[in-house]
DNA sequence: ATAAATTATAATGTATACAAAATAATCAGA
DNA sequence: TCTGATTATTTTGTATACATTATAATTTAT
């Protein structure tokens, strides 16, 4: 899944970095030590340090002058912020999707959710979210549109950071699976205005499951001045 | 106006990249040579790396690993794609601009608009350009998600490669004027639908036009192959 | 003379060394 | 003991040195 082939030490490192605060081997709002982590993983401060600007510039990393880098802990704020343009975006790739889809790209929509279905089936959290991922990414690919694309990836990179427990909470797992089904429809139906409405809603849904597990614990590291 | 304050050296470099590249003095698919720009600049290679990787992941620079830092020449299409996703993004904001706005707020707009209307009457390009980038960027505010703020300065990034003729095409000048009226107008009466077509369109035509204009200049430089 | 191959040069990527700033630790005084 | 200031240590930022890859220049063979 996330084999980013790694031309240079940099990417490799990047990619590590990512995996590390996703897996939360790197929590948020720790701080990251340069040598620590190098030591690590084995090579100089330099790549590690290239490796922090780009996941900055991902917004996934805060760079303090002289004080260091924290893995991001975004607010609920910046939390609903987020998947209310994620909202917009991935539902105008549903809606251009829907517009632009050929029968091959349906059928491949089509496998990719009977696979939903049956990790749903089987209460297989893992593999659920590992398919939803893919059936996100095909839309978007489906969208036809580069910059969409790349922006939204790089905008999931901060939500991937808090994908953990979302189906756990309450029937979320069970709307999750409706809403797929909902969409799929939607694109079936080649109804753009309401294939982007449903992945909207599908977006907005995840935020609020999403906020209500974050709320509680909140207090844990509160170190970010003034940027 | 781009006065972001540099804490550090990279930041410094960035910026002044950014402003190189703007200005036409770096210009589009040219390489980047390290070496140069350090010498150029009077720092060592590691803060220009650092600003390339920055610029890199705003999309402005093309970094292909052992073969060096381009400025980003997109084609037709990616451009096509980038005011796509403006497009959808700006009109968001103009939709919370007017849902959100208060009476203050208006009044800020206003004054912003006076003083566009004074530009577009003097045939003032520079100064128009300036004054319309504080009213989008105004409006962004007013919406209130920072995200979404944060996006759309980044693609803008992109964006501002490109300023330079638009408004001497054809009567893009006095089409652009109008479109602000219209924008002013749907926010005046709170009207948030309205204001998001009228803004969408506003990006779209701005998008025509640069097209246009970009097109017989193509075959300048063509050296980026497989990244 | 042209084309392929080899060598030489230059550029990027990485590691180390040094400088500047922030944090930790020590010490003096109350 | 606690507070404040000063010093020491650690950490980040920058510069330089070295390694690796790509580009060029040269050589050799046809």
């Amino acid at each position: 899944m996330q084999k980013i082939e790694a031309k240079t030490l940099h990417m490799e490192v990047t990619s590590r970095l990512r995996g590390m605060i996703r897996s939360g081997e790197l929590s948020r709002g720790q701080k990251i030590d340069e040598k620590h982590l190098s030591e690590l993983m084995g090579v100089s401060r330099t790549p590690v340090r290239e490796a922090l600007r780009v996941l900055h510039s991902e917004g996934v990393v805060d760079l303090i002058p002289y004080r260091g880098a924290y893995v991001t802990q975004p607010s609920i704020e910046e939390i609903r912020d987020l998947f209310d343009v994620m909202g917009v975006l991935e539902g105008t790739c549903a809606k251009l999707a829907a517009l632009r889809m050929a029968e091959e790209d349906l059928k491949k929509i089509h496998t990719l959710h009977r696979s939903l279905e049956r990790h749903f089936l089987r209460r297989d959290h893992e593999a659920y979210l590992e398919t939803n991922h893919y059936v996100h990414l095909m839309i978007q690919e489906l969208s036809g549109n580069k910059v969409l694309n790349d922006v939204l990836n790089g905008l999931r990179q901060k939500v991937l950071l808090y994908r953990h427990r979302q189906l756990y909470y309450k029937d979320r797992f069970e709307k999750s699976m409706q809403e797929h089904r909902l969409i799929l429809e939607a694109l079936q139906e080649c109804n753009p205005s309401l294939a982007e409405e449903v992945m909207k809603k599908h977006l907005s849904n995840q935020c609020e499951a999403l906020v209500d597990l974050y709320s509680p614990e909140q207090g844990e590291a509160d170190h970010q001045r003034a940027a």
